[in-house]
DNA sequence: AGCCGCGATGTAAACGATTACAGTCCGATG
DNA sequence: CATCGGACTGTAATCGTTTACATCGCGGCT
């Protein structure tokens, strides 16, 4: 009768056996529609009659149905994702970058794809090419890709941002800072301050910014004739403890410096540690600048004299122009952009303004403009003719902000 | 005779008119094979002739053909990507966090989709759902964020691992911080240094790390018979913004507490900042602790004593464990796991321990272990008593370390 | 000689959505 | 009453892959 089948599984059994994940079929079995319809609903496309459109809503809601992105942007050919070549994530500097990018980001509905090289080329080919079909643009932070590796690796069509690399021709969309003026008006405001042996701390080699920043720093060296000197210039990497081994080695130098300009604030808060390991004291015995304006910077001691940068509008421009590019399907006029930086005196310098980070706690930004306005006077004097012109277009650019 | 015929346009301009992007039927055809031929010597299964091989690989890269990814994905159900869904991305616990996350993922060949809610409850749904059908699995770090609406919107199959959030019950996975046996060392330690009154500086209210660091020390305090006071505790979240106001009060306070522990770092480098600004010694006057041990601790002044958390560890366990639970579809025995901590003694809480960061720079770890074994100890001390059930665990598992 | 097995390849069905196109129904219009 | 048009809905093609299955040829085995 009813017999003993040991075969054959209990249907309900058999009917919850896997867990599938619901589709947009199902959705329209249970609604008594065609899955055109429920997509119409759910994308709010074409007309559907308000009850058909609230049982599939109703159903939907129940399956706790979710379409299926992949499926989604195979057909649509849009991902609403964006991919973030990144070099090495380290410090205040990149969560910063991420964090702007991340806001514009989201403000616009798209998600990010991040992905950080570590130098290895066959990685960042790989990388590269695992972006296809997942991401509708590209903005690309690494100092170690070169444009034949992102050509060979990328469809043409795929619109492309690079953030602080050397302006890769009219090819394609860049957004630098603008590191050789914002170094030029720090030498120029530390000599101002009566220093004529000012130390740099570089940054690695092969990175443009490094490179911009020591580039304003040695015309400035030399257009106010400062003292030059091989020795003046320490290795670094843009880590603090490079920022500390090299405050160690200009702590004992024999005519010390009266100032360190370390290319980035990392290295030279590194190099504030050093100094007080040392027994140097700043500002009294040197001074010390930085560069970027991390948001650390003005509660270290002493407060960082440094170079602000916005650091994550830089990111949301990135975003903004990539978006751009996007929505004219990459047939936009290509720009270089370079944006502003404005000289950030607190105490580190010696340039005593008097209260000290007082005012850190509030919205307010927690720096005092340099009031002898040498960064914008920089742009139209003597020093700016120092510069090659690749210069010229961020005087430009400055005058806007 | 050869004739103007303007209305057809020339062949070659056709072909190069939309350049659309190269996909495996264009290998196929070129190659004189069949599609699957090519997805088999692209993906190594099946063999295939020596020959057929090669020619199918000269072509797939004079083409640059890169397989599509959604296309891919959508047939394989596989994704390679992994979601990470943070809260606002500040400072550098969160670089850190990311980067070992980054590092970890990369090691085993997935891809970061990050996402950070604002806290809008409907935002973080729409991220969630956006996520289905783009990664394998999904690591959440948001105090923001309760179960039922991670069910609510995610498919069930998806694998989850939450990352510093109160331990949800045996559905999902969770990683945490031994944030209550770390801050209870750390009150233990300033005891021992003979401080009787701890100002504590909390983090934001709903946030788990903050509420079992609280509970830290509130045990602490009550089973060391301490100075107990609710005008010791002063509010904050987390930022160097909160831990500067919260030091200018304590500067304030009539009998001024001998120490202040600030629930992260970022606090302690906001107090210190207020605290030299008031003209207040640190540790003459008043001693100073932190936690998280984030890479600045040790290069500000004076270097932080703090809480060591392997932060980038934290990030790789979440994907070692979130990797399993996509090997194993999900249907593998459910972990809570705890990541112990390790007291840093540096100069900021008095107990000097004679050179401050001169071993900063090279790869060691550049703290001093606590020379009374006062961490380890706390487990199984009288003062492990006094915690609930949920720190047993935790026991067991710092012995591991 | 017949058969088996296997290597090499092709055919076509998925995967889960979107959407052009084609129906159907119904009220309005002439 | 025939026709038209619009609202609503369904059918099926499509996106770019992977892969189960079929086919074919060929050498070795019994």
């Amino acid at each position: 009768m009813s017999g003993r089948v040991p075969k054959k599984p209990r249907p309900s059994r058999r009917r919850r056996s896997r867990p599938r994940t619901v589709t947009i079929k199902d959705v329209a079995r249970q609604a008594g529609v065609s899955v055109a319809t429920v997509s119409r609903v759910l994308n709010e496309k074409g007309p559907v009659a308000p009850a058909t459109r609230d049982r599939i809503r109703e159903v939907a809601a129940r399956l706790r149905y979710v379409p299926h992105g992949a499926a989604r942007s195979l057909i649509t050919n849009k991902t609403n994702a964006i991919g973030v070549l990144l070099p090495d994530i380290y410090g205040e500097f990149f969560s910063e970058i991420i964090r702007g990018i991340d806001l514009a980001a989201g403000r616009r509905g798209y998600h990010l794809l991040v992905s950080s090289s570590h130098g290895r080329k066959g990685e960042i080919e790989a990388i590269l090419r695992a972006t296809r079909g997942r991401v509708d643009g590209l903005i690309v932070m690494s100092p170690d890709v070169d444009v034949d590796t992102l050509e060979a690796n990328l469809p043409s069509t795929l619109p492309i941002v690079m953030l602080n690399c050397r302006s890769n021709g009219p090819a394609l969309d860049s957004i630098t800072i603008d590191n050789y003026a914002g170094a030029l008006g720090m030498v120029r405001h530390l000599a101002a301050l009566g220093h004529r042996r000012i130390a740099l701390v570089k940054g690695p080699p092969n990175n443009y910014d490094a490179r911009e920043r020591l580039r304003g720093y040695r015309n400035g060296v030399r257009a106010l004739a400062l003292v030059h000197s091989r020795e003046l210039e320490l290795e670094g990497d843009f880590t603090k403890e490079a920022g500390h081994r090299a405050g160690e080695r200009i702590a004992a130098i024999k005519p010390r410096p009266t100032a360190i300009f370390a290319t980035n604030d990392a290295m030279a808060i590194g190099v504030l540690s050093a100094l007080r390991d040392a027994g140097v004291d700043v500002p009294g015995d040197v001074a010390v600048a930085g560069f970027d304006d991390i948001p650390i910077s003005r509660f270290v001691s002493p407060p960082l004299s440094t170079v602000h940068v916005t650091i994550p509008e830089l990111g949301g421009r990135a975003i903004e122009r990539l978006i751009h590019a996007i929505d004219t399907k990459n047939r936009h006029r290509r720009r270089h952009e370079t944006l502003p930086t404005t000289l950030v005196v607190r105490s580190s310098c010696g340039a005593a303004t008097g209260g000290l980070t007082q005012n850190a706690n509030r919205r307010g930004n927690g720096h005092t403009r340099d009031p002898s306005g040498l960064v914008r006077g920089a742009a139209s004097s003597r020093a700016a003719r120092v510069g090659n012109s690749s210069t010229n277009e961020s005087n430009v650019l400055k005058g806007g902000r």
